[in-house]
DNA sequence: CTTGACCCTACAGTTGCTGTAGAGACTAGG
DNA sequence: CCTAGTCTCTACAGCAACTGTAGGGTCAAG
């Protein structure tokens, strides 16, 4: 006999620290719409129940993996309907896997390229530095396959309501 | 006997073809001190020298090998000092290096976290998800010691000055 | 002299937040 | 009941490293 119109429910401070999620960025996670607008107390503070933490856990892990905002909230709307096929949740996971192996290949050619770079440079004066000579030219890398832009950041709005 | 003032003087738009950063970009480094604002012809346009098109050069280069813009402006204020030792631009090199390494590692096991959830999912109905079971619940992961914020994109802050 | 390619400034938007200011809400102790 | 201290509220500015837009001006060729 629940007495109570909420049971367990919630501050904002509360929320934060059973998820790991910072105050700040839940109200802006509220902000984005990416989850909704609480209750509010009488005094207007936000009142959060269990659900909202689970939901805030879910979003805590999928940030830890890597996914964008985006993909999460996509994640959120394809997991409403219980009874379609998750063939587009897997579908967005292995986008993201792939994308996470394309970075790791991207960060490793660039980890050679730097390695070669460091040991080729053994002399103490700036202006024989084969640091800076690499870097002013690309013809002197080993390998100029290096594309732009490595941080797969950018490489994000590829995926926009894709 | 050169009886114009500039030789090879360009236009934003041919240094920006000379060293495939874009006119917009350009413009931004000029505005955030990154680059000298160069002369100006007497309508306004900004006039570059072969010594812009080489400086360019050498900041595409070092930002296709993820240098962050606040690196590179060291890296240059470094090789301002020609007879001065190459020291600290090899320690900028090396921190980058290290960087590179450690962001490959927590892709690595961002990779096969994700691998694993793909692989456990061979069900068809959302309510019975594994993917979404795993990432609603941190506990159902293999390797837990994925931190937050796994780009390295904030993690640039640790350098700033240091 | 007109067309079209190029260039100018200034500012808003991107992602995923963080930090600040100045105020109000809530709770425990006296 | 008051007060102190913690928490919360809104609104906005700022971070990296750009990109995009609006609304104009410049320049070289035909």
């Amino acid at each position: 006999m629940p007495e109570r119109t909420e049971q367990r429910a919630t501050t904002i401070g509360g929320l934060a620290r059973a998820s790991g999620v910072k105050v700040t960025t839940i109200r802006y996670y509220e902000s984005i719409g990416l989850i909704d607008p609480p209750d509010r107390s009488e005094g207007g503070q936000r009142m959060y129940d269990r659900n909202a933490v689970e939901r805030m856990n879910f979003i805590r892990h999928a940030r830890d993996l890597g996914f964008s905002l985006d993909a999460i909230r996509e994640l959120i709307a394809l997991s409403a309907n219980t009874e379609r096929s998750c063939t587009e949740i897997d579908e967005i996971a292995r986008r993201h896997a792939a994308d996470i192996r394309h970075r790791i290949k991207r960060l490793k050619a660039l980890e050679r390229e730097m390695e070669r770079m460091i040991k080729s440079c053994s002399v103490d004066k700036v202006a024989d530095c084969r640091i800076l000579a690499v870097l002013a030219d690309h013809h002197l890398c080993a390998e100029n396959d290096h594309g732009r832009n490595e941080e797969a950041v950018r490489a994000t709005k590829r995926r926009k309501r894709a």
